[in-house]
DNA sequence: AATGAATGAGCATTCATTCAT
DNA sequence: CATGAATGAATGCTCATTCAT
């Protein structure tokens, strides 16, 4: 295989942006080819096949999103806290890889079915984990509504988050900061007013 | 084409189901066919294309859902009666056309490309227009707060909503009303304990 | 099968216009069931094959052309008077059946391959054993050209005549009798003016 | 697309012949490019569609058939030696396109019909300008006989000269020139001996 | 590293034909 | 006599992938 990686890491970032903008399956291994100035048969030279693209692109996605989220999880924060520290990491992930998180999204569910990427449904569960958990220490500490089935709640903060990637554009009006201020405030909060 | 409506309701709930499942792309003529119980060839006795297919699918949704929406509108309702009573028809539209919603949230963004899915532009607008003013009509009034970004608010609870379709399963323990009225209690008291 | 000749004819002349509209290959079944009014499966109740019903209109033209033909060759005439007389019918032919020969001409050299329509084989050596031997007949008798290649004639002749069926519209403002003799001057005489 | 001409002009040489040979609604994909020694797919890397293999023959045959006649009657000749120049170039032309010729006489009909193929349309237009024109002008200057129908004329000795093109074999026993000089004979002269 | 040309499997769609009603 | 619904084979075309150069 090719022994320069940043080529490789170029034709990567090339490739997420058009899976993220077509689909990966809509997107021809030609499109990527064109919008990397090159034609189709030279991708083969630096990946096996298209589908080990998507793959090297949702892994090293999930790898760092997983460093980031390991460390706040080993922080031993507060139960809110937590939630918050994850909130705002998703987000600065959100702005710094928005291609993956779009794919991931949008493909994730049917690519599960794979063997190949099976380490997407243990992502998956340790996510799930982490952030449960969170919410069931926040309840039992008295910080998080009790009246609320955690499970949905889980689901409603998680789509929350995630779902914003389908809009989001790097370098538009809101920091990730400030968009993860003003999320964590609704969810936390809620949006009506409190006299 | 074909005289016999129930038929193509059949099959058109066939086809939803496939496409909700795997994706419209990813989703074969044969496989539709399959499930079916027909060949391939024969769907086009009864439709003249696979586009057209998802064209029924969507459009009818969406006639439906805007026969409900527009009812909730034109009752004259507060802000935050309005908000409840958007979020439980969704819910409930969830319930009754979960595959036809599923289709639309995964696909309608490059759809909406194609002169033929126009109408799914369309509603969008009309749709942000609806939960927009209501909400700023909230702002207003005093009910919804007014230190958050409306348009940020406005993505959050559309999000908030219609992501449900891609977990909810209908029949299962929560009826439509049920999750309506955990999630409007997240979206508007938020998962936080006030003391 | 059918019992009903009026109704075969009726639906035969309708495939007619459309093989010869649109081509025999380019004309679906359906086309011609919509053109008679009724649907495609239906039209096997009369015959058991597109096939049969573009040989059966073919049959029955070369059996009247035939007819005409037989008719004229036994009449005893001299070379000239004969290639009159054949040219004449050709047109007249042309007049009545217009469709079945536009059909004839485009489809016939493909169509002799076919076991079935031998007989458009035997036919055309028919039809070249007659003009071929009016021809030199004629040339014998010094009222044709010798000088002339007989086979290079005879192509000619027959051609000429029977591409008018392309351009040919009954009904028009020359009848059938008027243009086989201009024709024939052409042919006899040719178009150069003579001191 | 491919940079190379030589395989594209190949690989539409042998389109042409099963083309002219089948007739373009019964030739398949597949047909071409078993007779290429490739498959079906493979015709795809040179060619964007079967009817742009139609196009491209068909156009490359006009052009250089415009080229010739263009020549002739920029030449300034007489009007009988304008006719016999546009008879052997013709023929010439059949010569060295005989597969185009005949896809031109048994297709251009029908294809007119479509938008890319309206320079069929006005080539023929043109056509019928330089021969009518110039059989006009023979009459006018006494040369071509004033007693027949001009438009009758000029189908005549249109349909003469190209409906050779369907029995005509490069290469055979008379050569273009040769045919063309007998054709004029019989279609100025007239096939009749005089005295 | 990249190209040019090809493969082969699969896809949406068409269409002649069948047949129970 | 005709319909409605289906079959199954074929068609034009796409696309991931291969490989000699």
């Amino acid at each position: 295989m090719s022994p320069s990686p940043e080529r490789r890491e170029e034709l990567l970032a090339t490739a997420a942006e058009v899976f993220a903008a077509q689909g990966y399956n809509a997107t021809t291994v030609r499109k990527i080819a064109d919008a990397a100035g090159m034609l189709a048969g030279s991708l083969y030279y630096h990946f096996d096949s298209k589908e080990s693209m998507l793959d090297e692109i949702l892994s090293t996605f999930l790898t760092e999103l997983w460093a980031r989220y390991d460390a706040v999880l080993a922080a031993g924060l507060a139960p809110r806290e937590t939630i918050e520290a994850l909130v705002t990491e998703s987000f600065r992930e959100i702005d710094r890889h928005r291609d993956a998180v779009a794919i991931y999204q949008k493909e994730s569910k049917h690519l599960v079915r794979l063997e190949r990427f099976h380490y997407l449904a243990d992502s998956q569960q340790k996510f799930e984990k982490a952030w449960l958990g969170t919410l069931e220490r926040g309840v039992a500490a008295e910080v998080f509504r009790a009246d609320l089935d955690v499970r949905l709640t889980y689901r409603f903060v998680r789509d929350t988050v995630w779902v914003a990637a389908s809009w989001y554009r790097p370098g538009g009006q809101h920091s990730p900061e400030e968009i993860a201020r003003q999320y964590l405030s609704m969810v936390l909060e809620g949006i009506a007013l409190r006299e």
